[in-house]
RNA sequence: GGCGCUGUGGCCGAGUGGCUAGGCAGAGGUCUGCAAAACCUUGUACAGCGGUUCGAAUCCGCUCAGCGCCUCCA
């Protein structure tokens, strides 16, 4: 029995409002599409943590023997400065404002996007595809929407109608919105408006002659709007129909809810089964945000070169500090929480080290350990089959990490516990933390040269202790440790850890 | 204004109607030449007020406080 029909996941499907069993339409693969980031600028810690919690979602699937095909768009155009439709397109005022060419702007933050990912070990995805690239798919989508009756073209440009869909379909089903209340809620354009209804959102746009992202169309030169690229992209990939989509919760409305409108609208279709959205990053509970000027830049992070931070943090113990929190709940970012991370991610990592050095030795099994080594297990695939809740498996984690250090004291002996169990448990402990959360070991000085001056001086205060010269024992030892070198004494000898 | 969410012990943060979350910090102990690490033990909790129930942090209502979406945003 493959571990995927083992244990069950249950996700929370914001369509439903409830967690429901997850079915994939393929029984042995996944379709995933998240909405990527609009590359005018540098991503901030806020968007990492979505991409993080859908990484979680993409390593737990394959590791539970599922082939995922995941697919994250980079947006490179369409996206308008102000309210839905008017204003110039983000990536163009960028370029024009760092004198690049639009596409240098899209691959200067791409690359920075890609790096950035890479730092905190987010998973490449198994397609990126640009909107740029996929501007005649987007066209053609444009024009059957227009040939099935739910768009309009109004002097160049092409716009959804929102009223007409509703009418058959119910636009808002997604964000739980009624369309009276879309209707007389929010901002009056104050300029002349294209559109039949305020609501209707652009699928195409007329470019003005200073634009420059412009493309040739049945309707002449413009540029796709943005709720289409997603559309196009995730059918063209995964098909009309697949399992999940993700993104962050403020994409819900009306990012998400004109996806559905789209794709029903072209392929008479519901197009996802299990719509997921990671909540927001907060600082002092406010939304962390470009806009609002209080979000961080992974790089400010790593150098504490932030007001609000004492001193920099490492990439690692910022993705421990996000997993300690379910994705679908605010997470505050601070200052302290961020020290707790860092000590409770130590603890772990030297965990892991100490599950490495174990090995079996038989002897007489305790039924007692054996069975809560057997639910410990268990525990780890039931919190992440429980909509991947990484702070319950990482209190699972915890536990495993007490027995650990009690197999390496001698308070238990590995040969409590059936041999089968024990392997069962260092590799899915080892596997849980390192393929499933993705904590690596933060890169230790593989300097052998310092590896080796370090045991060295070990033994110098070894030598120090037996002729009880505990002054140069201590000196040795203190000094070390204002290097950053922590000596751990124990029963095997001395062992050290580099911060 | 419309729709929705949150409020947990010193801090962060899980949570199924009845059974220990976990991490960090604190207290006591074991080990140690002393420390550190590790191990063992350990306290204060569910915003307020009502209600449902044999029993609620968990369900319902009201109040207070904060937040999100409704405009670009992960």
């Amino acid at each position: 029995m493959s571990l995927k029909e083992k244990y069950p996941i249950a996700l929370y499907n914001t369509l439903s409002g409830k967690k429901e069993t997850f079915v994939p339409l393929n029984k042995e693969s996944v379709g995933m599409y998240v909405c990527g980031p609009t590359v005018y600028s540098d991503v901030h810690l806020g968007n990492i943590r979505t991409f993080l919690s859908f990484d979680i979602v993409y390593r737990y699937l394959m590791y539970i023997g599922y082939k995922v095909r995941y697919v994250r768009n980079i947006t490179d155009v369409g996206h308008l400065e102000n309210d839905a439709d008017e204003g110039e397109d983000k990536i163009a005022k960028k370029a024009r404002i760092e004198q690049l060419e639009p596409m240098e702007l899209v691959q200067k933050y791409t690359s920075g996007f890609h790096q950035v990912l890479d730092q905190f070990n987010i998973l490449p995805v198994s397609i990126e595809p640009s909107a740029t690239g996929h501007i005649v798919e987007q066209i053609e989508m444009v024009k059957e929407l227009i040939a099935n009756g739910w768009a309009y073209e109004v002097n160049g440009s092409v716009y959804f109608d929102v009223s007409k869909y509703d009418k058959s379909h119910s636009y808002g089903k997604l964000s739980k919105r009624k369309i009276e209340d879309l209707m007389d809620s929010g901002r009056t354009l104050d300029s002349q408006d294209e559109k039949r209804n305020k609501i209707d959102f652009a699928i195409w746009k007329k470019a003005s002659d200073s634009h420059i992202m412009r493309w040739n169309s049945p309707w002449g030169e413009g540029f796709p709007g943005w709720h289409l690229e997603c559309t196009v992209m995730s059918t063209k990939y995964l098909g009309e129909q697949f399992d999940i989509h993700g993104g962050g919760m403020d994409l819900v409305f009306p990012h998400h809810e004109c996806e559905i409108a789209q794709s029903v609208g072209a392929t008479g279709k519901d197009p996802v089964s299990y719509w997921m959205h990671a909540n927001m990053l907060t600082v002092n509970g406010q939304k962390m945000s470009k806009s609002l000027g209080n979000s961080f830049l992974p790089s400010e992070l790593f150098a504490g070169d932030h007001k609000l931070l004492d001193r920099g943090f490492s990439p690692m113990v910022v993705r421990f500090f996000m997993l300690q929190s379910h994705y679908s709940s605010t997470l505050d970012f601070s200052n302290e929480a961020l020290i707790a991370a860092e000590k409770g991610y130590k603890r772990l990592m030297e965990g892991l080290k100490v599950s490495k050095n174990l090995t079996y030795s038989k002897g007489q099994i305790n039924q007692e350990l054996e069975d809560s080594v057997n639910s410990l297990i268990d525990g780890l695939f039931q919190n992440m089959g429980d909509d991947f809740n990484t702070a319950k498996t990482l209190a699972v984690l915890f536990e495993i990490t007490t027995l650990m250090n009690n197999f390496k004291v001698g308070n238990h002996n590995t040969g409590d516990i059936k041999e089968e169990t024990f392997n069962n448990l260092i590799k899915h402990y080892q596997g849980v933390i390192l393929q499933v959360l993705g904590l690596n070991e933060e890169v230790e000085s593989n300097n052998n040269l310092a590896n080796g001056v370090i045991e060295l001086l070990i033994n110098l205060r070894s030598d120090a202790k037996s002729a009880k010269n505990y002054a140069l024992s201590d000196k040795i030892r203190d000094d070390l440790k204002a290097l950053g070198v922590t000596l751990k004494d124990g029963k095997e000898g001395t062992e050290f850890s580099i911060d």
